[in-house]
DNA sequence: TTTTCGACCATTCAAGTAAAATAGTCGAAT
DNA sequence: ATTCGACTATTTTACTTGAATGGTCGAAAA
């Protein structure tokens, strides 16, 4: 059993090297296979197929960055911060994720077109996320009472937007630091603006 | 002269309705010229390529919008409900501008790239304006004094980022009037949020 | 002189095809 | 329970070719 586990770790990690270096499609099970000294037939008695792989690859990087964010969240710290501090995390993941996907404009909408409810239920948990602590700060007074029901949900859309205008932008098909420094300025005077806006 | 000019307005008039009906690419300058019952190296008389063709049809639409916003701004209401109506209409010329360009995600990109120096001037007038409409609301006292000088660029990177995320996950490449709706009510939301964040 | 267009050329695009690469299967071996 | 060599079926890629289309030019018309 343990075996079982180590094996499937191994091939994940492989895996997830390879297609954060040369994207889902650029990837072969058999490379994923040799990397880990294992012939390709094998790599199909843990995993039924190749998409199955990349989402698990994808589910476990998704995982650790709720984990991450439920702990930030359950500090004692202001519905403002934690906002804030979402925002930084999210920016970082999301860096992540371009790499995974060796962010091409196209490569990246087949993808999320191809696992769309993966990212569908990630979207989901994010918006939870944000939900709560927005009723956290109306609670406790931080945030206006009267705020609609849909601020969590257009707060990650704004994000969203933020990150697409970068990638639709990009040329040649790579992120550079260039375009990550100007999306994390953006996304923190977003924020600002947008925590005033909020606020009681 | 005059008729000149009165060819030109029916060579572009023509061409809008084909480009808003098929896109650029799946209009053929010998259906414009036969639209209006010219031979197509005629068309050429007039304007040197295709691309140069297209341009001019855009650059008219853009040219209308400008003015429209201007006429907006020079009236005598207060800075937020300029922002407020600025919004709205730029939301009905995104509208207009996606059939256009028959807004099949790739295709806008496509053209985005394709005529770049177009948007780029494009979104430096409409910088301006929003820039300037921040300046008056600082100065009659209706915002902030310390807002940042990239406030107004964020504003329009927020919308921007509003309007990529509805192309985006528009299935079939057609801007259905439910996404249009969605995606009225996020930015009527958000820049009412944004103003908030914004004020005095 | 200005405007139009038929005939023409050069380039791009679409459809088809064959070969190579690769996802996925299966039964035997460990 | 796990591994893998050998096999099949499907997809991708590279290439070819004919048609469609952008763009040119010189002669004709206005």
């Amino acid at each position: 059993m343990t075996d079982n586990n180590l094996k499937e770790y191994e091939i994940l990690n492989a895996a997830r090297e390879r297609f954060a270096h040369y994207g889902f499609s650029k990837v072969t099970m058999e490379e994923i296979a040799s990397d880990i000294g294992m012939g390709k037939a094998s790599l199909y008695y843990y995993f039924p197929t190749k998409e199955e792989l990349f989402k698990a690859v994808i589910y476990k990087e998704q995982n650790l960055f709720v984990e991450e964010i439920e702990k930030l969240f359950s500090r004692k710290i202001s519905a403002e911060n934690k906002l804030k501090n979402y925002v930084k995390k999210r920016l970082e993941y999301f860096h992540q994720l371009v790499n995974l996907s060796t962010l091409n404009v196209n490569t990246f909408a087949d993808i999320k077109m191809m696992f769309k409810e993966l990212f569908r239920d990630f979207e989901l948990k994010e918006l939870n996320l944000i939900q709560k602590i927005i009723r956290e700060g109306k609670a406790n007074g931080e945030f206006s009472s009267k705020l609609k029901q849909d601020t969590a949900k257009i707060f990650l859309h704004l994000l969203q937007g933020l990150r697409l205008r970068i990638i639709k932008f990009i040329k040649d098909n790579r992120m550079e630091k260039e375009n990550y420094d100007e999306l994390r300025e953006e996304m923190l005077l977003f924020v600002e603006i947008f925590i005033k806006g909020i606020k009681a």
